[in-house]
DNA sequence: TCTGGGGTCCTAGGACCC
DNA sequence: TCTGGGGTCCTAGGACCC
């Protein structure tokens, strides 16, 4: 019999900041998205101001400020660390452990007895007091038959009083329909803001609705997606912990300016930025990527202005993870899709099309002791460029993209030495 | 004035193969 | 008048997730 739980930092960027700031506690906190553009998480207290997830910051500044809220810009590497020791806590909890967010993971609790509720109730609760403890992150954490379901024992979990953050399921229809029956339909995982409009127009309004629903409809007026969803939403088990360490199959560097751009000479530096990154991501990853691609685009909220996006792909001629390979492409590519005068608001870098390292498919026409060194030569950069960010391409931009816009980032506390707590006499 | 970034999976349709 | 059957691969677009 299969049994998962849902382990689920709240407000997790929220909470990261108030790990070093205990005079927080109680204050409403915001974390801003990369330029201070909008709001990506928020506080208990913030919530109860009213502010909205994606809300643009110029747009609800004023009044949470005088409000007495403290916003914070985002920083990753303080929320990256925190969430890696979540999560090592997390591996020593379970046999297994699928980490699928930041700030997520499933565990499975296989051959856990969940007709014995205490059983489920007294490991959550270890669980949760662990991780406040040595961490200092609150969790929320649903248990329940299908990850579907635990997704519903999580959500059902924010309004537990007598076992706060604590909620779990056991493999029974009743149990599982008065669960349901208090879960809105857009809240079910899987379903998001198209799919619940066109299940409402059903009739739908609930996550019980949803599960009573004929499956041979959702199969031929949907897909093989939300058939998992019904199916999972009734205790059948579909998915299972996705244990695999896949590489990842694509991966983008993209970022909105601070301010519009109009030049490609503007433009060409940032861009080249992006590629830098992104090789340098791909190479951690130990592949080689046979795709890569470029996209602009202005803003599509400046809706006077003339508005353009566009992308152009290229192919390599042999698999690489050589950066200079991305920013030849880059510098044809560019060029191609640019037009001039129009205001362009972001752009990207993709790769994708990968193959692993250890099965390079040499190309015809290059030499392969010319692609050896240029192995060594990368991973000379990468060395030292992880420590401190001292070569770069000429083509690269200057000040790097890292220079847009943060009004207040916290101090990276605890992965850089500078920047540990000090703690007065 | 100012609106995030990074992923995954599925499907339909076209090109192509024998 | 009549025009096969069964595949694969690729791409674009749509949906979802955090």
């Amino acid at each position: 019999m299969s049994v998962f739980a849902l382990v689920d930092c709240e407000n997790f960027y929220a909470s990261c900041e108030r790990i070093f700031r205990p005079d927080l506690k109680y204050k409403p906190i915001v974390v801003l998205s990369s330029n201070d553009g909008c709001v990506i998480a928020r506080s208990k207290e913030a919530k109860q101001l009213g502010i909205q997830m994606g809300v643009p910051w110029f747009k609800t500044k004023k009044n949470f400020l005088k409000n007495g809220g403290v916003f914070f810009s985002s920083n990753f590497a303080l929320y990256g660390d925190i969430s890696n020791r979540v999560m090592n806590i997390l591996a020593g909890m379970a046999n297994n452990i699928e980490i699928y967010s930041v700030d997520e993971a499933f565990l499975d609790l296989e051959n856990m007895n969940l007709e014995n509720s205490d059983i489920a109730d007294e490991f959550a609760m270890h669980c949760r007091s662990l991780i406040k403890q040595w961490v200092g992150i609150p969790v929320r954490i649903g248990i329940a038959p299908t990850k579907t379901l635990t997704k519903v024992a999580s959500y059902l979990a924010k309004e537990q009083t007598k076992r706060p953050g604590i909620f779990s399921i056991s493999n029974n229809w009743m149990e599982i329909a008065s669960s349901l029956k208090k879960v809105p339909l857009h809240e079910v995982w899987g379903v998001g803001k198209r799919l619940g409009k066109k299940l409402s127009v059903l009739g739908l309004r609930t996550a019980y609705d949803l599960a009573c629903i004929d499956i041979s409809l959702i199969r031929s007026r949907y897909s093989v997606v939300l058939e998992r969803t019904v199916r999972e939403l009734r205790g059948e088990t579909c998915l299972q912990l996705d244990k695999s360490l896949d590489p990842k199959k694509q991966i983008v560097v993209s970022r909105s300016f601070s301010e519009k751009i109009t030049r490609i000479e503007d433009l060409f530096p940032i861009v080249n930025d992006f590629g830098v990154r992104a090789c340098e991501k791909l190479r951690k990853e130990n592949q080689l990527c046979s795709k890569a691609g470029v996209f602009i685009r202005t803003s599509p909220f400046r809706i006077k202005d003339k508005q353009h996006s566009a992308s152009k792909f290229f192919t390599l001629s042999s698999p690489t993870n050589d950066t200079r390979d991305i920013l030849n492409g880059i510098r044809k590519s560019l060029p191609i899709i640019f037009r001039r005068n129009y205001p362009y608001a972001k752009s990207g870098v993709m790769l994708m099309n990968f193959s692993d390292t250890h099965v390079k498919q040499y190309s015809l026409f290059n030499a392969d002791n010319l692609l050896k060194q240029n192995d060594r030569l990368m991973k000379t950069i990468d060395q030292i460029n992880q420590k401190e960010n001292l070569i770069r391409f000429a083509s690269q931009s200057e000040v790097g993209y890292t220079a847009f816009r943060k009004t207040n980032v916290s101090p990276r506390y605890t992965t850089n030495w500078n920047e540990l707590p000090r703690v007065n006499e």
